[in-house]
DNA sequence: CCAAACATCACGCAAACGCGTGATACCCTG
DNA sequence: CAGGGTATCACGCGTTTGCGTGATGTTTGG
């Protein structure tokens, strides 16, 4: 790839990754149209966008379709992270993607533009994801929150006592029950008790499944 | 609390939690000038605000400061979430306060309101709680984007080789050595021996250290 | 081609663990 | 006041672990 003929500095280089000739290039119109934003490259795939990625021109920001033929929007945003850390990538998504979103935020996205996005929220969306936000479509934003939720509520009842919980977390940390007994200035034998109240509340029989109940259910 | 005098049926009825007065009232303005929306029941604290909730009147939603004295937004907005769980709870919160947007997605907020938003973004913001979507700053978006992330990219290399992520994920399970080597259909000595080289790799010296580890840092 | 990494197997031993089976003492609640 | 939950302590036994110290065979890469 040459320098880019429409390339200017003033400009907002944007990348634009997506399959669909007619989408992509009506994208593109909204995006030189927007002030300040140049649309610099358009690919069908991914894999053609990282060829060229390799060059000396870089984007700002890229927005690209999530799921595309070959690499999808996920694996494209991972390497494009790795290579140009400082752009953000913005997933443009339909609502039937909801369950990839997860994978988009693992892989670095910065935000979720719906496909039926209008030209005001798509030169919005570059504008906030260059000024450090991430603009997301509050049906997406409730996907995630929901999905964090899930990750750190986990209702555990197993009723452990004071003196359980205090002995699992020692359990987690890798003590032996000797050095619990002489951590909290009791005998062997006590903690040894209560370990075995642990597995039975746990219905574990082991220090292995305890720890990993422990922290998945975070009961510490 | 009795019925409250400006109830309506067709209006959705507004819950504000909020210490500052002026602000509270000018928020409740707001609220009433939106067609569709009722400011029934305006509260300095959610001590105050669960006293009125165990009444028949109860909100479809809630908007709530994040920083009260007292019990705090997130305090309440979990108590909320358990009485009505219909009735979503959007946060009001200043910049400062992006470090408790972490404990206010797991108190279950749905949604999050600078406090400098202005009368259309409250407003829309109202009706996208309210079918099921989550309002929310970009730059809130993002830290709760980067907090996803972060929790599950630690990169981690430990270089452990294939027969040792085998034998790290059937410790996390709880299996014995002797059950390993049935399984894998390989000698005792070997599994012991690929476990000696697990705890080297990931510098601990017990099972519990090595499942800890293992799942902290999602190595399985 | 040879060293390095990997996977495999072996013996022995002290320490730690899991568990059965007890006991004593302190609360608190019905 | 009796009974249940909690915390404490005790002994024994078979199993499992962690580790020192070896060995052999295969694959892989400089």
């Amino acid at each position: 790839m040459t320098v880019p003929a429409n390339h200017n500095d003033q400009d907002k280089d944007v990348w634009l990754i997506e399959d669909n000739t007619t989408y992509r290039e009506s994208i593109e119109l909204i995006i030189d149209n927007a002030p300040g934003y140049l649309c610099t490259g358009q690919f069908s795939s991914w894999e053609k966008a990282l060829e060229t990625l390799t060059g000396v021109y870089q984007p700002d920001i890229i927005l690209s379709d999530i799921g595309l033929p070959g690499m999808s929007g996920i694996e494209g945003a991972a390497c494009a992270r790795k290579k140009i850390p400082g752009a953000p990538v913005i997933m443009l998504t339909v609502h039937d993607e909801d369950d990839k979103v997860f994978d988009a935020i693992c892989a670095g996205a910065s935000g979720y533009l719906l496909k039926s996005a209008t030209e005001v929220e798509i030169t919005e969306a570059l504008y906030q994801a260059l000024s450090g936000g991430s603009p997301m479509n509050p049906h997406i934003a409730r996907k995630v929150l929901e999905m964090f939720s899930e990750m750190n509520n986990p209702d555990q009842q197993y009723d452990l006592t004071g003196r359980e919980k205090e002995v699992l977390t020692h359990i987690v940390n890798g003590m032996t029950k000797k050095a619990m007994a002489l951590e909290l200035g009791i005998s062997f034998h006590t903690v040894d008790a209560h370990v075995r109240h642990i597995y039975e509340k746990l219905q574990v029989n082991c220090r292995s499944d305890a720890v990993a109940k422990a922290i998945r259910e975070k009961l510490i």
